[in-house]
DNA sequence: TACATTTGCCTAACAGTGTTAAACGATTTA
DNA sequence: TAAATCGTTTAACACTGTTAGGCAAATGTA
C-alpha cells in the first residue's frame, strides 16, 4: 500500500500550500488581505477543505508564529556559530535579530503583535508628546548645543527601551515580575539621563 | 433660534455618546469585539446614524487615537510641573507615560499598535530564542554567579530596545533616518553588553 | 391653515467575513 | 456487485462594514 504514503504525502503539500498562500496573500494585501477563501482560491480549492488541515484561521497564524520562531532561533544559532567570545555572540545575534525584523517584516508583526496603526498619517495630536519630551531633553543638553538629530535619537532611544518593555508586558499579559519591570525601568531612565547630562 | 443650538449641543452628545460607546465595549470586550452594531445598540440608535458623525469605523478609531494622544500629553504636562530640574522632570514624565499605558492599555495599543497575538500560549518554539540569548548572557556572566532572574532581567532589557526600536519603525514605516537607528542600535547593544560583563 | 421641504431615523440590502452542515460523485472496501 | 468511505463542493448561518431607499415627523413657506 505505497499510495497510502503519496496520499499522506500529498496532504502534507497542501497543508504547507495552505501556509505559504497564506503567508503570500499577507506580504502582498497586509495582515488585513487575509481570508480563507483568498487562500482556498491560491490553492485552487473551495474555504471548507482548509478545515481539514486547520481547525480555525487562528490554527493557521498559530503555525505561521512557531515557524517564524523557528526560523529566528535557526538564524541567531548561525549568527552566534560565527564567533567565540560570548560578548562578540551577544552583538551578532542581536543584529541578526534586528535584520530579522525587517526581512520577515510580516512575520514579525504576527510573533510580536506589532500592528501598523490606522493612524499612520500622524494626527498632529501626536507631535504633542513628542515636543514635550525632546523639549526637557533639549534643556538637560543645552551646554553641549545638540543638534535636532542628536535629540530625536536621545528621544527614540528612551521611547524604544520603554515602549518595548510595555510592549512585552502587554503581549504577555503580565508574566514578568513587577521586580524586574521596576529594575528595567529605573535602570533605563536614569541611565540614558545620565549619558545625556 | 435656540433650538439651533440645543440640537447642536444634542449632535456633539451623540457624537461623544458614540465615541464612549465604543471605547466602553473595547474595555469589556478587546479590540476585536467592537462593531457599529454593537454601538449603535448602547446608544439606542441603529448603525446607519453612526455614518451621519463619522466617515466610517477607521475615522471613529482615529479620533479616539487622537483623543489618547491629548490625554497623555496633558498628564505629561502636569508631571513635568511638579519639578523644577529637567532632569527629574524627565523622569517624572516616563514614568507617567509608563502608567498611561497601563491605566489605559486598549487606549495605548490603539495608539501604538500593540496587539496581543493569539500565540499567546507561548508556542514552545518561542522558548528557542529565549533560551539561545540568555544562554550566551549567563555565559557573560557566569564571574558573578547571577541569578536565574537577573539574567531574565538582562535579557528583556535587551528585548525592550531592540523590539521597541523594531516597533516604532514598522509603525512608521521608515520615517526615521537610519543614521539614527544604527547609533541607538550600536549604543543600546554595546552599552548593556558593558554593563553586564 | 395647507402645501412643500427638509430632517431624523430605520429597514433592507450588498458584498464580504469565518465557519458548519448537507450532499454528491468517485474511490475503496467487503 | 453492494456498501462504506473519502474528497470536495454547494448552501447556508451569523456575523462584519457600508450604502440606498423610504417613511414619518418636524420645519419652512404661501
Amino acid at each position: 500500500m505505497a499510495s497510502k504514503d503519496r496520499i499522506l504525502r500529498q496532504k502534507e503539500e497542501t497543508r504547507n500550500n495552505i501556509l505559504g498562500a497564506a503567508y503570500d496573500i499577507v506580504k502582498e494585501e497586509g495582515w488585513n488581505g487575509l481570508s480563507m477563501r483568498k487562500i482556498a482560491d491560491r490553492i485552487e480549492y473551495t474555504a471548507p477543505i482548509i478545515y481539514e488541515y486547520f481547525s480555525n484561521k487562528e490554527a493557521i497564524l498559530e503555525e505561521l508564529t512557531g515557524k517564524g520562531f523557528l526560523k529566528l532561533a535557526k538564524e541567531l544559532q548561525t549568527a552566534k556559530d560565527k564567533f567565540e567570545k560570548p560578548e562578540d555572540q551577544l552583538e551578532a545575534m542581536w543584529m541578526t535579530y534586528w535584520d530579522f525584523a525587517f526581512t520577515n517584516t510580516e512575520l514579525y508583526q504576527l510573533m510580536f503583535g506589532v500592528q501598523m496603526t490606522c493612524c499612520a498619517q500622524r494626527c498632529s495630536a501626536q507631535e504633542a508628546p513628542y515636543k514635550l519630551f525632546t523639549g526637557v531633553i533639549a534643556e538637560i543638553m543645552k551646554d553641549s548645543n545638540p543638534s535636532e538629530d542628536i535629540i530625536k535619537q536621545k528621544y527614540f532611544t528612551f521611547f524604544s527601551v520603554i515602549h518595548g518593555l510595555i510592549a512585552i508586558n502587554i503581549i504577555n499579559k503580565s508574566d514578568i515580575l513587577e521586580t524586574i519591570n521596576a529594575q528595567i525601568l529605573k535602570d533605563a531612565i536614569t541611565g540614558i539621563i545620565k549619558s545625556i547630562q
